[in-house]
DNA sequence: GCCCCATTCTACTCTTCCGC
DNA sequence: GCGGAAGAGTAGAATGGGGC
């Protein structure tokens, strides 16, 4: 049988924005910590702290957490269930989500219950009620925690009320905002207590030097990405803040180029063609899970900004049956949260300026 | 027991109102 | 012009009653 080996990469997976490694350089003591504050409420439920990571995007936050959970349902009886906020940004959602993993791994003959026509409370009692049962420790993940605030906020306080039923259960939340919690009830953040905080720095470049290499050596064929491009990628990479998803991105798209030119090896050239759209990875990853209502918003802000009220007649004029001036401005301030476009409010109670904070060809290229 | 349909219940979306 | 709050509207699922 003819088997193709690609001259290029040799395990093209290990770039992809799911794949989590088998060891995180660099991040071992930040992991080590995690997993000890774990293993400690493991031990001794009366003595559970909820763990709150933040620092910069693209420093291993989300993959340290993903990492260690895959090493709890290995080895410990933990329950562990990862939620992303961006896509799950209700006290609903987050409920649902934490029963639906439950019933698929502690619970698999149990009919799931349906989301809709079914009360809050009625819902996070059955949850409360199947817990004290199994007697099962879940350690709950909340990624990009900020976007569960303000409107779902409630569920951090209903969670952390568990523990009163007996039901030890930890919180991981992960931000990239230090003071995600500054303006938060103060009845929900003394629920959270005791909180251990764990901070993530951007990485150094040698640092961002060792991950490509080590990414490079599990990726590629051996000889095809030239020493220069990797110390030329880290050095940029840092520059843009030292956010690691960049670097994988760009080495995924220079391996193609490499790839589409013949000749198979992936030179600096390659790493700056590629770096000019791998620098807007993080917001193409975010457009991508924008619904359609935000994205046709979006696709009508010009590149060279507008006013609101301008903007308000564009979008009725173009779409007469969508949402009328306020819903309007709750999705923008929606998009500006995500960074993905800047409000300025232009002299005193003036109307706000919207300007795009990445190039439009993001949204028509999706 | 099964099917159909109206009713009920819920979370979520969206509009309207009003004060600043 | 903006932003918070209240309430109406909507979609989806469960429930219950009637007819077969």
């Amino acid at each position: 049988m003819y088997s193709y080996e690609d001259p290029v990469f040799r395990q093209k997976e290990v770039l992809f924005p799911d794949y989590i490694p088998d060891h995180l350089p660099h991040r071992e003591k930040e992991i080590k910590a995690i997993s000890s504050i774990i293993n400690s409420a493991l031990k001794n439920p009366e003595s559970i702290s909820n763990i709150f990571i933040f620092g910069p995007p693209g420093t291993g936050k989300t993959a340290s957490v993903k990492f260690i959970f895959r090493k709890l349902e290995e080895e410990t009886a933990a329950f562990p269930v990862y939620i992303n906020c961006f896509r799950i940004n209700t006290r609903m959602g987050v409920v649902y989500a934490v029963i639906f993993e439950f019933f698929r791994k502690v619970r698999p003959t149990r009919r799931i219950p349906s989301r809709r026509g079914v009360a809050y409370d009625e819902l996070f009692d059955l949850l409360v009620s199947e817990l004290k049962k199994s007697r099962v420790f879940p350690v709950i993940c909340l990624d990009e925690v900020d976007h569960l605030l303000p409107r779902g906020s409630e569920v951090l306080y209903d969670l952390s009320r568990l523990r009163e039923e007996s039901i030890p259960v930890q919180l991981i939340m992960i931000t990239n905002d230090q003071f995600v919690f500054m303006n938060v009830d103060p009845r929900i953040k003394s629920s959270l207590r005791p909180v251990e905080e764990i901070p993530y720095r951007a990485y150094t470049i040698d640092e961002m030097k060792e991950i490509i290499r080590i990414r490079v050596e599990f990726a590629f064929q051996k000889g095809v990405v030239d020493e220069e491009a990797v110390e030329y990628l880290a050095e940029v990479a840092c520059e843009m803040g030292g956010d690691v998803r960049i670097a994988r991105e760009t080495l995924l798209r220079a391996g193609e180029l490499a790839r589409q030119d013949g000749k198979f090896r992936v030179t600096v050239e390659h790493i700056k063609q590629a770096l000019s759209e791998s620098q807007f990875a993080k917001a193409k990853s975010i457009v991508e899970q924008l619904s359609s209502k935000e994205r046709k918003i979006i696709s009508l802000i010009p590149e060279n900004g507008i006013f609101y009220p301008e903007f308000y007649e564009l979008y009725r004029r173009v779409y007469p049956s969508g949402v009328r001036d306020r819903m309007l401005r709750y999705y923008l301030e929606r998009l500006a949260k995500y960074g993905l476009i800047t409000m300025e409010r232009r002299g005193i109670g003036g109307s706000y300026f919207i300007r795009l904070n990445v190039p439009r060809r993001i949204f028509t290229q999706l």
